[in-house]
DNA sequence: AGGAATATGAGAACGATTCTCATCAGGTCA
DNA sequence: TGACCTGATGAGAATCGTTCTCATATTCCT
């Protein structure tokens, strides 16, 4: 499989996951969530995921994993931990709802269209003007969703 | 200073319902698209609605209006009227689709998260830069989704 | 360890949407 | 205009993602 990840050494990869897995612990427990082994085991998952998977995917991996989780209690934990500030879900066009961990800045999607990839990009200009419009209709933006459906430059699909 | 331009839906209302129905169904027509009562009555339940209604809300919308039509033709209409391009489909959170008839300069939307009022607003310069991160990173974009869940300026909630 | 509060698994229930299929109605052609 | 062929409709079953129910199993506090 190819790796995408910014880190030079797998070993320093995992010292990086484990650290990720510890802190959204951490941060869970302090909000008074019972740490139990199937929580443990999603937050981990997801601290170490590079994509966004879906609830049925994460249930495939931690069925892979070796730890059972039942489809009900992932559903049930990724709204925990939405709930927690620990992930974000995105409900982009088609099938259902995807996860990822939310300890990285702010970021918007690319959807690829013919493969279902997903890219992140950020604009501090369009976020900015998002702002702008909202405030002269007298809005506060809360939060927002931007996401660019796309396909790759040049594929002529008409 | 700002190229923002919200719509009033007071500006189309000018315009005779009839006159939007007919050109919603002369464009199916020209598709090929066989006119039955049922479909007539929902291109005129779109025409004139102010709001964006759900599937559900148009099924009732046509019961009231005297003329039943069932609401597997309500999915299987809104989907071929999309196809025509006669209306847009948003998927805003919670819930499910609601439609919008396509008669209008393209926009995007405000969701007031307290009340689920929806505002139109048009950004050229964010449509610009959207294009331009794209094509930074390889993409071409086919349509686009982008929605400020807000609360009016001031309304302190928590 | 002892226990109260809480989490889990399995499957039923749910809401939105799509599909199946027997019947019905547009639009065309003679 | 009337018969026809193709495509459309209605009613309900089926699907899909997600939530709920409830009996049982765990966690975490003392």
């Amino acid at each position: 499989m190819s790796d995408t990840s910014p880190f030079k050494s797998s070993a320093q990869a995992a010292r990086a996951v484990e650290d990720r897995t510890q802190e959204m612990q951490a941060v869970l427990r302090k909000q008074g969530v019972r740490m139990t082994k199937q929580r443990a085991k999603l937050v981990e998952l997801l601290s170490q995921a590079e994509d966004h998977p879906d609830a049925n995917e994460l249930h495939a991996r931690a069925r892979e994993a070796g730890a059972g989780v039942s489809l009900a209690t992932v559903y049930r934990t990724l709204s925990l931990l939405e709930e927690g500030g620990v992930i974000h879900r995105h409900a982009f066009e088609g099938g259902g709802s995807r996860f990822e961990a939310a300890d990285m800045p702010h970021h918007d999607h690319i959807i690829d269209l013919d493969t279902g990839d997903v890219v992140e990009f950020h604009s501090e200009k369009i976020e900015h003007l998002q702002a702008q419009i909202a405030a002269e209709l007298g809005y506060d933006v809360v939060h927002h969703r931007l996401e660019l459906y796309c396909r790759k430059a040049g594929s002529d699909k008409s």
